[in-house]
RNA sequence: GGGCCUGUAGCCUAGCCUGGAAGGGCGUCUGGCUUCUAACCAGAAGAUCCAGGGUUCGAAUCCCUGCAGGCCCGCCA
């Protein structure tokens, strides 16, 4: 909560436990989350002691409390005593706290923050099957770093193993004809390939065979493969930009092959106390820890001596901590396994470990995506088809083109990220077009419409935002939208904390829809507490704009 | 077989960490644009919070046992 509000309560909870102390009660439990008013007395412990009935004990206390001078309103209902605080007192206050760049920002420990989110195979274009890592990865981002963080997110690309060799075969021979986004025509080569290493041995031997070079180091192949992975990666980042969520940095894994850190690791991990060998395989033996209810062997080599995608995985790690203070992956559910096994090793490398941000897969109603049944979405035909919609409802507004365009963009995309990271991570989550269509309720429009009508009222205005001054005692409107303004800092608190993106968009929905209420109330210009509700209107719209901005979505001034 | 995640109105979902009065949204029905933007607002109907047991004055929330769905258990990535 805003310090000024907690504090307000703090005082009155004090008066309150005088009071109780002097008429011998115990101290009554509070509720700082009650569904009516500030605060509640939850008299039903004290029942037992006193040998009252609940409501009889709030009915007492009420009228015990409300003479406080800081509480406007104190009503027994059911075993509750309902405590309103006289927002009047301190509204001045609460709203220039809102205002102060620092309000719900960090005043701890500024970290360096490593971002790892998306890291897709480079070997065509996304799908919504994986859609909400980039969208939950960046907006992450975007939270740790409004709460004061020093973050940069970083992808990184798979161009060794099996699949990184196919692609470099398929592209091997292929001409571009340069139709088309260039992942969406470069994957019809990674399918051919990919057919072919099935159907016929010669090639298999050539993708395997490369295969091997990458792993052993050979420097002409590796070159190979991470220039392949770069031209698909073209195409993709297109669609990473669309959806405003580009990583800074892009990390190849062939270089960790290339520069000699992956060989380093194996050889650090041989002098583990855990570490064996088996047919020439090394492994770490994880019997005591009792990994997925059987004992595990992590194996780091294989029996030819070469390195697995994990033992790749351990040498990124330690790279990442050489540069951060912290590393955070998001990752599919299918990796939390591999995410424990991975700080296990680098538990035993004495190195720091990374904090995996796991999701559920985006399913279709049908069942699962599978590109084999041809059941895909891509992700360009979903950012593609919402822009659209968001197109066709701005026909009758008379905006000027470009501005449409704009603003449809703005929408469509916003309305795709703010769809997806209303839900938590780990739910299971059903992409159902017809829902991602509707641009109505809780939704990325309804908020960026609710900020756009607090820039009209301040274009209405069109003066300097004034100082405040308070004429008129505040209606319940305004309260509302206060109590949901100086709630914004535990919203950022219990979001970094849990690493939970989805409060974001739960809170700005609460905003918009009280900001919403507060407009059909209350007139702002020409009315007596003008000043006030101007500076009120100004505070909303900021805290409208740094939600939706965490979210990945643009706040406008007009739609 | 084992491990992890999830289960809340017709549908989607918040609340679970830290026990206290079940919040939203979609869809359905009703009403509201001569007043700062109706992508909005107001109202109605709709919930054995997966099931059973335990702890507690009090359980959607904590504990136990089941059930259902997802994911994982490779010298693949």
């Amino acid at each position: 909560m805003s310090n000024k509000v907690t504090d307000q309560i703090d005082d009155i909870l004090k008066k309150i436990s005088t009071i109780t102390r002097k008429m011998n009660w115990p101290d009554l439990p509070v509720d700082l989350k009650p569904p009516i008013g500030d605060f509640a007395l939850v008299c039903f412990p004290a029942a037992k002691i006193l040998k009252q009935s609940p409501l009889d004990i709030a009915t007492k206390i009420a009228l015990e409390i409300k003479d406080i001078k800081k509480i406007i309103s104190a009503e027994p209902e059911k075993g509750y005593c309902n405590v309103v605080i006289n927002w009047n007192d301190i509204t001045i206050d609460v709203i220039n706290e809102i205002n102060n760049d620092s309000y719900a920002k960090t005043n701890g420990k500024i970290e360096k923050i490593l971002i790892e989110h998306t890291s897709a195979n480079p070997t065509g274009p996304f799908h919504m099957g994986r859609a909400r890592n980039p969208i939950i990865g960046d907006s992450i981002a975007r939270l740790l770093q409004y709460y004061g963080h020093n973050v940069e997110t970083e992808y990184y690309v798979n161009d060794t193993g099996r699949q990184a060799a196919t692609l470099a075969f398929g592209l091997s021979n292929y001409e571009t004809k340069n139709k088309g986004k260039v992942d969406h025509e470069l994957v019809e080569a990674y399918r051919n390939a990919s057919k072919l290493l099935e159907e016929e041995i010669d090639v298999k031997e050539q993708i395997y065979r490369k295969m091997e070079e990458i792993e052993g180091g050979n420097t002409k192949v590796l070159k190979e493969v991470k220039e392949s992975a770069k031209r698909m990666l073209q195409g993709m980042k297109v669609s990473l930009k669309r959806l405003g969520a580009e990583a800074n940095n892009y990390y190849h894994e062939s270089d960790l092959i290339a520069n000699g850190k992956v060989e380093e690791v194996i050889k650090n991990l041989k002098k583990c106390g855990i570490c064996k060998e088996e047919n020439g395989a090394y492994y770490l033996d994880l019997e005591k820890e009792n990994i997925a209810g059987r004992n595990q062997k992590f194996f780091f080599t294989r029996k030819n001596g070469l390195s697995l995608y994990t033992t790749r995985d351990i040498a990124y790690h330690l790279h990442k901590f050489k540069r951060y203070d912290k590393a955070l992956n998001v990752l599919g559910e299918d990796h939390r396994l591999q995410s424990k096994l991975l700080g296990i090793a680098l538990r035993e490398l004495d190195s720091k470990e990374p904090i995996g941000l796991f999701y559920s897969f985006v399913n279709l109603p049908g069942g699962k995506m599978s590109t084999r049944a041809g059941r895909v979405v891509y992700l360009d035909d979903i950012m593609e088809m919402i822009v659209e919609l968001a197109k066709k409802k701005l026909d009758e507004t008379d905006l000027n083109k470009e501005t449409k365009n704009d603003l449809a963009e703005n929408i469509g995309i916003g309305s795709l990220r703010y769809n997806i990271l209303k839900v938590q991570a780990e739910k299971g989550f059903t992409f159902n077009i017809e829902d991602a269509l509707n641009l109505q309720g809780d939704s990325a429009p309804f908020a960026m419409y609710s900020h756009a009508r607090a820039a009209a009222i301040l274009r209405n205005y069109g003066k300097d935002i004034p100082r405040m001054k308070l004429n008129e005692k505040l209606s319940d409107s305004e309260i509302k939208l206060l109590r949901t303004l100086s709630k914004w800092p535990d919203t950022i608190q219990r979001a970094v904390t849990n690493l939970s993106i989805h409060y974001i968009p739960n809170y700005t929905h609460e905003l918009a829809s009280n900001f919403n209420q507060f407009y059909r109330d209350c007139p702002v210009v020409g009315n007596n507490n003008e000043s006030l509700r101007i500076n009120l209107v100004s505070a909303s719209k900021k805290i409208l704009n740094i939600s939706l901005g965490i979210l990945g979505v643009k706040a406008p001034d007009r739609m």
